[in-house]
RNA sequence: UGGCCCGUAGUUCAACUGGCGGAACGCCUGGUUUUGGUCCAGGAGGUUGCAGGUUCAAGUCCUGCCGGGCCAGCCA
C-alpha cells in the first residue's frame, strides 16, 4: 500500500543536517538565507550551476531568503557586461525572477572601511608599508614561521593616520596594505596576517573613483554575509582553510549569535572531457578555439542554451548529483542524459537527412504526391500530427544504406526490404555508383500494399528509417559538435589540459534536407530529429541547427565494441 | 616532508548516526515498439583504500599507515 512516505523527500545531506540542526536549536530563529557570491570577471558555468541551484533550492526549501551579490572587490579584472550577463544567465537557469534586487560588494565599501579603522583602534590591524614581494618572503613555508614586519607595531594613530591617507590617495599602488595582526607564525598561512585592503587607483565599474583602496575577499566576504544576514554561507572547498579567518573577523567586530553567519564547503563540480577553470576558458576564447563565451561546445550556461540544453535538465541534474565534500568528476554522459531525458518529453519530432542519399522508387506513379500523417511527440498527445509529402524521389540517410552489409546491421542494402516511417516498405534492387565506387543512387521498389508503414500480411520488418521528398526538403545546416577535450582528464598525461583540446570538434553539414514543416519553426525551438538526435534552432541565424545531444545508438555500441575486440 | 579536507560498484551519491551495503548514469541480456529512441523486466559489477583496535555487532567509533586534494596572490 503505498503511504506519504513514498512521496521521494528532499534529498538530505551534510548542509541540510546542519541547517535542520540550527532549526532545532533555534541558532537563528529559525531563519536560512543563503547567497551566490560570483565575482563579475566571466561568464557562468555548469559548477557554478551547482553552487546557484543548491543555494537557490535550500532558501526556497526551508522558505528562506537567497540573494545574488556581485562580489566586485576588484576593480581591474571586473566590468559590468558580465554583470548584465550572470544575471541573464541566472534567470535564465531558475526561470524566474529573483526575489531580491542583486547587491554588490562596492556597497559595503562605507561600512568595510569603519570597521576596519575600528580594527585598527583596537590595535588588530596595521599598515604596512612594504612591498608585495617582501611581505610574500616574510610569510614563511609550510614549515618555517613567518617573520614579523618591521612595520607590524606601528602606533594605533599612525596606523590611522597611515590608512587614512592610503584611502585619499596619497600612496600609490602597492606602496603599502593594510594587514589584519594576528600571528606570523600560524600554522594556517591565511592566518599570517593576512591582508585586509590594497591601493588600486582603477576606476570601479560602480563606484567609479570614489576609492583607490579596495578590500580583500577575506575581508570583504563575512561581512558582506553578515551585513546581508545571511545564515549558510555555502562556497567550495578550496575556501576551507579560510573558515578560520572568516569567522577571527567575526569574532573582532563582536558579530555574534543570530547574527552570525558561518561558511560550510562543498565540492565544486567537474566533468570528464570539460575544462571550468576561468583561466582556460578565457584561453580558449582568445586563442579562437571556439567562437565566444556562447559557443555551444563552452560548458558556460550561454554555451549550454546555445547548445539546446533545457535549464530545467541542468537543474534536476544538480538536485540530483546532490553535495558532498569529495572532490570528484562527473561523467559529462550523466548530465547528458538528463538532457535526453527531458527533451524526449518536451521536443517535437521531425525528419531531417543529414547525409542526403537519393532514392528513386522506380514503380511509383511518375508525378504522384501523397501526404502522409505524422505524430509530433509519442511522448505528449496534446503535440499532435502534421502532414509530410512523399513522392516517388526521396532522401535517405547515407548511413541507412551499406552494399554489402555487416552482422547486425539490419538498414537498407541490395535485396533488402525496410519500412520508411510514416511511408511504404521499399525494397532495394539496384545501386548506382560514381567513377569511385561509391553509391550516389538508389534504385528501390515500393508495396502499394504497405501504405502508412503497416503490411497488410502481417510480414515483419528489421528497420525503419526516416527520410524526405527530395522536391519538397529544404535545404538546412546542421553544427555538429563533439567533446571540447578528446580526454576524460584534460591534462592528466602532460599536466596542460590544452594539450587534449579537440581541435576539430566543430563541424558544419550544408545542405542538409529537411521536411517542409521544420521551415514553419520558430526561432529557437527544439526538436527531435527522428532515429538522429535533439537539435536547438539556432535564434538568429535561419534554418541553422545545432545539435544539442544525440539520441542513444545501439547500432553505433556494436560499432564500437567491434572496433575494440 | 607542516596544517587542514577527503577515500563506499566504472562514475557520482545513499545507507534511519553502531544493526543483513542500495540508487542513478554507464554496461550486458530479454520483452514491447512504425525512432537500433522511449518504455518494461532482469543481470553483471564491492575484501566499504590498507592494517590493527573497541564492541555481541564497525562503511559508521579509535590508532597507525597508504592514496588524492587544498593552503606560502596586494586573485576570488
Amino acid at each position: 500500500m503505498k503511504s506519504q512516505d513514498d512521496v521521494p523527500s528532499k534529498k538530505s545531506n551534510f548542509i541540510t543536517d546542519q541547517i535542520d540542526a540550527d532549526i532545532q536549536s533555534g541558532r537563528f530563529n529559525g531563519r536560512v538565507q543563503t547567497r551566490f557570491p560570483p565575482e563579475p570577471n566571466g561568464y557562468l558555468h555548469v559548477g557554478h550551476a551547482k553552487a546557484i541551484c543548491l543555494n537557490h533550492s535550500i532558501a526556497k526549501d526551508y522558505s528562506g531568503l537567497f540573494n545574488l551579490r556581485y562580489d566586485d572587490t576588484n576593480p581591474v579584472t571586473e566590468n559590468s557586461e558580465f554583470v548584465t550577463g550572470m544575471r541573464e544567465d541566472i534567470q535564465w537557469l531558475l526561470e524566474e525572477d529573483l526575489e531580491s534586487t542583486p547587491l554588490h560588494t562596492s556597497e559595503y565599501f562605507d561600512q568595510l572601511y569603519a570597521w576596519a579603522e575600528e580594527l585598527i583602534m583596537d590595535g588588530k590591524a596595521y599598515v604596512d608599508s612594504q612591498d608585495g614581494e617582501t611581505i610574500s618572503e616574510q610569510r614563511g613555508g609550510f614549515q618555517e614561521p613567518g617573520v614579523n614586519s618591521p612595520y607590524r607595531d606601528r602606533s594605533i594613530e599612525e596606523n590611522l593616520g597611515l590608512f587614512r591617507d592610503m584611502r585619499s590617495g596619497k600612496f600609490s599602488d602597492g606602496e603599502c596594505v593594510l594587514r589584519a595582526k594576528i600571528s606570523m607564525s600560524h600554522d594556517n598561512m591565511n592566518m599570517r596576517d593576512p591582508i585586509m585592503y590594497r591601493i588600486r587607483h582603477e576606476n570601479h565599474f560602480r563606484t567609479g573613483g570614489e576609492w583607490c583602496i579596495y578590500p580583500t575577499y577575506d575581508w570583504a566576504h563575512g561581512q558582506s554575509d553578515a551585513i546581508e544576514k545571511v545564515t549558510h554561507s555555502l562556497c567550495s572547498l578550496e575556501f576551507d582553510s579560510h573558515r578560520e579567518l572568516y569567522d577571527w573577523f567575526l569574532d573582532q567586530l563582536g558579530i555574534e549569535g543570530a547574527d552570525r553567519p558561518y561558511q560550510t564547503e562543498f565540492a565544486r563540480l567537474n566533468f570528464t572531457h570539460t575544462v571550468l577553470s576561468k583561466r582556460l576558458l578565457k584561453h580558449l576564447i582568445e586563442e579562437k578555439i571556439v567562437d565566444g563565451w556562447d559557443d555551444p561546445r563552452m560548458p558556460t550556461l550561454r554555451g549550454f542554451r546555445k547548445r539546446g540544453y533545457p535549464a530545467t535538465a541542468i537543474r534536476s541534474f544538480c538536485e540530483h548529483i546532490g553535495v558532498a565534500r569529495t572532490n570528484g568528476t562527473h561523467e559529462i554522459e550523466l548530465l547528458e542524459s538528463f538532457v535526453r531525458n527531458d527533451l524526449n518529453q518536451s521536443a517535437e519530432r521531425r525528419m531531417a537527412v543529414l547525409n542526403p542519399l537519393r532514392v528513386t522508387i522506380t514503380n511509383w506513379p511518375e508525378g504522384h504526391v501523397e501526404m502522409r500523417t505524422a505524430v509530433n511527440n509519442p511522448e505528449d498527445d496534446s503535440a499532435g500530427n502534421r502532414e509530410i509529402p512523399f513522392s516517388g524521389s526521396l532522401f535517405i540517410e547515407r548511413d541507412d544504406f551499406m552494399e554489402n552489409p555487416e552482422p547486425k546491421y539490419y538498414r537498407l542494402s541490395p535485396g533488402r526490404e525496410v519500412r520508411l516511417r510514416y511511408g511504404y516498405f521499399i525494397t532495394c534492387n539496384d545501386v548506382v555508383k560514381d567513377e569511385e565506387g561509391n553509391p550516389i543512387e538508389i534504385l528501390c521498389t515500393y508495396d502499394p500494399e504497405t501504405s502508412g508503414g503497416k503490411a497488410p500480411d502481417g510480414r515483419k520488418i528489421k528497420a525503419t528509417i526516416h527520410w524526405v521528398s527530395a522536391e519538397h526538403a529544404i535545404d538546412g545546416s546542421v553544427a555538429l559538435y563533439e567533446r571540447l577535450f578528446s580526454t576524460e582528464h584534460p591534462g592528466d598525461e602532460t599536466g596542460e589540459p590544452l594539450d587534449d583540446v579537440n581541435l576539430e570538434s566543430k563541424s558544419i553539414l550544408e545542405g542538409t534536407k529537411l521536411e517542409p514543416s521544420i521551415g514553419d519553426l520558430p526561432p529557437g525551438s527544439i526538436v527531435q530529429f527522428e532515429r538522429l538526435g535533439y537539435f536547438h534552432l539556432d535564434e538568429e541565424a535561419p534554418l541553422l541547427f545545432h545539435k544539442t545531444v544525440g539520441l542513444r545508438d545501439e547500432w553505433a555500441n556494436i560499432v564500437k565494441r567491434r572496433k575494440n575486440a
